[in-house]
RNA sequence: AGCGGUAUCGUCUAGUGGUUAGGACGGGAGAUUCUCAUUCUCCAAACAGGGGUUCAAUUCCCCUUACCGCCGCCA
């Protein structure tokens, strides 16, 4: 492993973990994997109010669960650690004084009242807002007043006035004019440090080496630039990727559904699919082959090839792409996946290798595992309701094809359960009855398949009619035929 | 308001100083299968606008427009 590529992924434990966490999580472990190099997860947990144990253990398991696995953290440890920034509050202050001593930084006395003023004051001449720096150069006297009244200072950093410029891994030379920026707060009056100086200070001493975030975070980065600068500090490189907006090109918010990867997941989209998809949106494969997995992707990725501008979560191409990977996943996985869609089936009922089976042939129309649940009613029970369909059987065709249908079921052999054992005779037999209606009575094929799968299934479409036959054998078979032959021969 | 960013089919994107501007999703048409769905084939669909530079701009430069982000003692 290589020591200089280093990156991170920080979020902070205020919420469960979004998509675009993900996707920024994913670009960073990309360019780790492709680069030899090392992928830490810190947790910024500074904001004590927003944070929470449980989306803590969500972002591991998210995290995990999508495959981005970490080589240092909170969990694993690391030459660096801690990992967590609540448990590095000890080390902040130490910096800060180093920026005092050094005249790169100053204490504010200022009240909130005042800074309100002064902002208030520069919206009415209609002036961007820029710290008076009143606090600059205090006098003793002041300062022991202030003191005596009780006041805390806050820190903030003396921005040097220049043209700082930098080079962004995705969106090219990036030109700031630091006099616009105001003297920032790095050390809050009540101690804890402010963001900006909390991620250099980790950053720093984590030695991140490439710093891949949303571009939402480019205005800060001239203000981290100035405090690497002012601490004799490596500057990292940064790469902003684009933010992932919701269809209506706002932010992607609860109010347009799942937002978080757990949400997904609780619907019914598989991680390998999400993290396929989210690695689309900015990055495209060179062979043209967009499905793959992130092992795949990392071998073929190269951050400075990542689109620099937004992009849209459109649910059509996911959808898509969920049940392509639906469509080719190990079978057994894929049951124990599909399992907790069903809970409101006795699945008792069926063997474990029936439910495999079930699964297989029930699989092809899902683009979410969630949509399982409407698509397997009549494997279960013994009887079905046959209402949606009382207009099919009451057909000459139906009672014409029951009629033989049930001649053949008698005559398939079954074990001891009662299953059928001969699946090429059913097969067939099913084959031959159509042809021979066909033939017949001109019945379409499909025609034919109806009646008996509205007297099976109580429905007109579902999974592989051989197989349902299987799955439910020879009693249920017989049954439900005998009901529906209520209907089709007027009982 | 200021500062920064972005601009190729509806969406995600490929691509080039000279191309029939390519692919994927979605849409439309058709074929196959016992239905639905799959799968396959075909079709429609884009270089935001205006100036330059150039023999030639979708591509390079500038402006406009639109959209996004940031302007906290939040992260």
């Amino acid at each position: 492993m290589s020591d200089d590529i280093r990156v991170r992924i920080a979020p902070s434990p205020s919420g469960n973990l979004h998509i675009g966490t993900a996707r920024t999580a994913l670009f960073n472990y990309l360019y780790a994997k492709k680069m030899n190099g090392t992928f830490v997860l810190r947790i910024e947990d500074t904001d004590a109010e927003r944070t929470k144990q449980e989306y803590i253990d969500n972002i591991f398991d998210s995290l995990k669960a999508l495959g981005l696995n970490w080589d240092e953290g909170p969990d694993v440890g690391g030459e660096y650690g801690p990992y967590t920034q609540s448990e590095r509050f000890d080390i902040y202050p130490k910096y800060a004084q180093m920026l005092l001593d050094k005249g790169y930084a100053y204490e504010c006395w200022c009240t909130n009242e005042e800074l309100e003023q002064e902002k208030e004051e520069a919206v009415k001449n209609k002036q961007a807002y820029v710290y008076s720096r009143k606090c600059l150069n205090i006098t003793k006297e002041q300062r022991e007043q202030y003191i005596k009244e009780g006041r805390k200072p806050a820190i903030r950093f003396k921005v040097e006035h220049k043209e700082l410029v930098f080079n962004d891994m995705v969106k090219g030379e990036l030109k700031f004019d630091t006099s616009l920026i105001g003297d920032f707060v790095i050390m809050k009056s009540n101690g804890t440090p402010t963001y900006n100086f909390a991620v250099v200070i980790d950053d720093m001493l984590m030695k991140i080496s490439h710093i891949i975030r949303g571009e939402d975070h480019i205005s800060n980065t001239p203000k981290q630039i100035l405090i690497y600068e002012a601490l004799g500090a490596k500057v990292p490189e940064f790469g902003h990727l684009g933010m992932i907006l919701a269809p209506d090109r706002s932010k992607l918010s609860k109010r347009h559904g799942a937002t978080a990867v757990s949400d997904f997941v609780k619907e019914g989209y598989l991680t390998d699919a999400l993290i396929n998809f989210v690695a689309l949106l900015g990055w495209a494969p060179s062979d043209g082959q967009e499905i793959k997995t992130v092992d795949e992707i990392a071998q073929d990725f190269r951050i400075h090839e990542i689109s620099s501008s937004n992009s849209i979560f459109e649910y059509d191409k996911l959808n898509w792409m969920n049940g392509q990977y639906i469509k080719k996943m190990d079978i057994k996985k894929l049951t124990d996946m599909i399992i907790p869609f069903l809970s409101k089936y006795d699945l008792s009922e069926l063997s474990r290798e029936k439910l495999e089976r079930m699964v297989l042939i029930t699989r092809e129309p899902l683009t979410v595992l969630k949509d399982i649940e409407d698509d397997v009613p009549y494997f279960f029970g013994k009887n079905v309701p046959l209402d949606e369909v009382k207009e099919l059987l009451s057909s000459e065709l139906s009672k014409n094809v029951l009629t033989k249908f049930l001649e053949l079921v008698n005559g398939w052999e079954t074990d001891g359960n009662g299953d059928f054992t001969d699946e090429e005779k059913i097969h067939n037999d099913l084959a031959d009855l159509r042809a021979d209606f066909k033939e017949k009575f001109g019945y379409k094929p499909k025609e034919t398949m109806w009646a008996i799968r509205a007297a099976i299934t109580g429905r007109t479409r579902g999974a592989d009619m051989v197989g349902i036959l299987m799955i439910l054998g020879k009693d249920k078979v017989l049954l439900r035929t005998k009901n529906a032959q209520k209907i089709t021969l007027g009982v």
